[in-house]
DNA sequence: CCTCTATCGCAAGGCGTCTTGCCTTTGGGG
DNA sequence: CCCCAAAGGCAAGACGCCTTGCGATAGAGG
């Protein structure tokens, strides 16, 4: 129990945040050589420099430590296209996101997101969507003002099915993420969305 | 290397065929109760009354183990629906699926799908997909010739746009998949591949 | 029925994960 | 500047995965 003199934020130069750092750069090093099969906490602290009971006590398992370390060099920040027209904006979305899971970590995040004993990380999860439904609404509300779309749609189906098909294509499928695929989904969704004439 | 003698099938209940179906049913029955995490193969091994290095000679690891013994109990055949409009059609389809992966042993191979490490089935996958793509697709040519979408659509992208945002909710946003949500992605392709007006 | 080989049983062992109890070090607060 | 709690280092060890060499056995073909 942390009594009354327990600091609540330790020196951000002092020992623990020393071998947090050195940790989660060995990390983030074994995981682009070797992806996350290659994970071995003993070669990790052997890396940092730390004794490997040190990275058990903290992270507990090396999927918690690989997401912290995927996270921490992560910035999820998306950013919000406004090319003018609902279909620019959407297949820039779209396209981000394709660009995104390619990358080394974007990658090795999408695979973390997918095991189920991440508890302790239920709440990123939740707030990494968001982050990106909310770049998805605000792209379909300026079309909605526009009158490029129908009003009242569920913004969070819509997202779900412009996103839904390259996520099952890298995940389920596998097949390859070409331009006229995407560019056909973006389409597809338009079409799905478009003001009755 | 298999000699002229070599017979190229054992005899269905010989010793093998023995092990084989003790060993299947033993993972089916751990992988029931506590899912993939829970596998043993020293588990195994004793409920099936097997020794270990007989698992681990003739599965090598525990994934390969499971997926088999998942597939052998699956029956993968998608029965087609023909209600004669494509809207129910389209549902019939979809909510098949969910109610699939809401089985224990369709999550159980859909967690399986998804790991990397598992080149021996990338036939496996394959034909899985193909399967349940030529269900979809044998209900679109069917509402093709009802006039009831456009014609020359990519029948997989159309079948992607449908079953994406499922798989998309079950394994990344992690939403409940309820009926609102179904209808509504019918709902949307519907529009989408309607033919103009 | 007999042979012969694929498969199984067995035992020993390497390796990685993860835990735990004890001691040492570090650095923030008084 | 000193104290002391939190964090790290260390060592021992349990446990599960997986391999391997060898001897035993069952069952398919002759």
């Amino acid at each position: 129990m942390p009594g009354p003199r327990s600091p609540r934020v330790r020196r951000p130069g002092g020992r623990s945040a020393r071998v947090r750092a050195a940790v989660l750069a060995a990390t983030v090093d074994v995981l682009l050589e070797g992806g996350l099969d290659a994970l071995s906490i003993g070669d990790i602290a052997r890396r940092a420099g730390v004794h490997e009971s040190s990275v058990y006590r903290r992270w507990g398992t090396r999927f918690n430590l690989a997401l912290e370390a995927v996270l921490d060099r992560t910035r999820t920040e998306v950013p919000v296209p406004d090319t003018g027209a609902l279909r620019t904006d959407l297949a820039a979305l779209l396209h981000g996101t394709a660009a995104f899971v390619r990358t080394p970590l974007g990658e090795l995040l999408l695979r973390l997101a997918l095991r189920e004993d991440m508890a302790d990380y239920e709440g990123a999860r939740e707030r990494f969507w968001d982050h990106r439904f909310a770049a998805g609404s605000a792209v379909l509300a300026r079309g909605e003002e526009r009158g490029e779309l129908r009003p009242g749609l569920d913004h969070r189906l819509v997202f779900e099915a412009l996103m839904g098909p390259l996520h099952m294509r890298l995940l389920l499928t596998r097949e390859p993420l070409d331009e006229t695929f995407l560019d056909g989904v973006v389409e597809l969704v338009l079409a799905g969305i478009a003001p009755h004439e």
